[in-house]
DNA sequence: GCAAAAGTGTTCCCTTTACACCCATGT
DNA sequence: ACATGGGTGTAAAGGGAACACTTTTGC
């Protein structure tokens, strides 16, 4: 690669982000870290980190989950020896505004991975601490509203409430704020979620390698914030071609009678879709 | 902003690319350049260029637009008095493996933006020509088979045969082979393409302010390349609240009884879906 | 027995589909 | 008259919503 030539161009720093949905205790929860430096020192950030040299994004996306969580996520690009554990990792979109870092011209490239109930994350990197949030408190409870339709950048500070000199705040009443366009991408990444698991199988990758239909159905009502009816989803989902795949055991651990235990099935598209209820 | 630090992070070139879409004699076409210059000088590309440093990815790409097509597209975070010809924009995917471009390490943010039938292309840029292809023409008829729903970087060559030296290669039967990785960006845009109209009511940016059902039947048409059954779109589309609004005339320029004329409502979600027939 | 969760059966209703049929224009 | 595209009616088939009911465990 011929040296860099400040002429030609103007340099940019590229970085990845991640928005690492999970499902605890009933709830949409998100990975989120400590910043333990200037800008926003103190604050609830997402993970992530500068795309290196010789990287390509999903590889840098890739490696930054590992680090973060110990996940391995299934990378279609990558070479065969990679021990997948099953979470799911995709490209989300992307934010350039000029201000979103007073530092520095940053592009980050927002990656959305999907990931079973883990135990407490490891923190690493620039962070000094980490944590599983609930979506809800990060992003109050109109997460609906913006549809991140449209070009999805310079929407401003957007759903959170920035209030200030709050550093560090947390545990005040209202939502937390996040660093940067932080809450912005968060809302995206959950709106995707929100979305592909209608037309997917995706709802699988927050599910333990076997599960119940009861289990997947609690995966939907924590995502989608409603109540379904488990009759007409057990039917719906085990009628699914391709959908589940009965793992041949039974299990009682969510007390009543034994459930049987799938495993996901080989399908990746849903047809007929699942039927979000309306609001 | 403070002076770039080269040993912080590494340097990457910015640019935006433009998946711009159309429907002309029946078929889907988008817009390429010739490039001018090496690398992949003579061979056909998507327009685009360089992210400026005090610009925005959405407003480089909507420049980038108003460069080529002299289309302004509507764009929510511009400020009010930007006039829109209702031509729609979206971020698309970002391409950033490290060989993509063999001059430097460039990260391009992709977008894709939906134009009814214009006059021919205005060259600019660094192009000395510039055309509406055919997709079909640049990707073969199997653009289906990849669903662009996995992480969209690093597939290599992709669809379209790159077959060595051939230079500014057209007209030679099989697909013309684009430069960089945009075979694969115009793959996702297709399909990305596809896939919305189908729960939106984007199919009406491809068509001109007024129009009659029958002309945005024949848009899905192009866009799906199946046959729907004209009755049954008539009725479902006129069926579905806010998608069109009736415009108070007629037109027969379709030959055949006089068909009112329409615009396009207030709805961006379309309640139920369109139904893409099945393969 | 009782509570709790897992499944099954059935009925109603709405959407889609296929196609017969009529309407309004140009040649 | 006839071809061409626009638009309405209608009946059969399929899928979803609602809910009564049975099954199998733990306490």
């Amino acid at each position: 690669m011929p040296p860099y030539d400040p002429s030609a161009f103007p340099p940019f720093a590229v970085t990845v982000d991640l928005v690492v949905l999970t499902v605890r205790r009933h709830a949409l929860c998100t990975l989120v870290v400590r910043r333990g430096e200037a800008p926003y020192q103190g604050r609830w950030a997402l993970p992530g980190g500068f795309v290196r040299e010789d990287e390509d994004l999903s590889g840098a996306a890739a490696r930054e989950l590992v680090e973060e969580t110990g996940l391995c996520a299934h990378d279609p690009a990558a070479p065969p020896p990679v021990p997948s554990n099953g979470a799911h990792l995709e490209q989300l979109a992307t934010y350039g505004a000029p201000d979103r870092d007073p530092r520095m011209r940053v592009v980050s490239v927002a990656h959305l991975a999907l990931a079973p109930d883990l135990p407490a994350p490891r923190a690493g990197g620039d962070a000094n601490s980490a944590r599983w949030a609930p979506v809800e408190e990060l992003l109050g409870e109109d997460v609906l509203a913006g549809t991140a339709e449209a070009i999805g950048v310079a929407h401003g500070a957007g759903a959170a409430g920035d209030s200030g000199d709050m550093a560090g705040g947390e545990k005040q009443g209202g939502p937390v704020a996040l660093a940067f366009d932080h809450a912005r991408i968060l809302a995206d990444g959950v709106e995707r979620a929100r979305s592909k698991i209608e037309y997917s199988s995706l709802a699988t990758a927050f599910c333990p390698p076997e599960f119940t239909v009861g289990e997947l159905r609690r995966v939907y009502e924590a995502v989608w914030g409603v109540a379904l009816d488990p009759r007409n989803f057990h039917r719906k989902v085990t009628g699914t071609p391709g959908f589940l795949v009965p793992a041949g055991g039974t299990t009682t651990r969510q007390g009543g009678r034994p459930a049987q235990l799938f495993r996901a099935g080989g399908a990746t598209l849903l047809n007929p879709p699942m039927l979000r209820p309306e609001v």
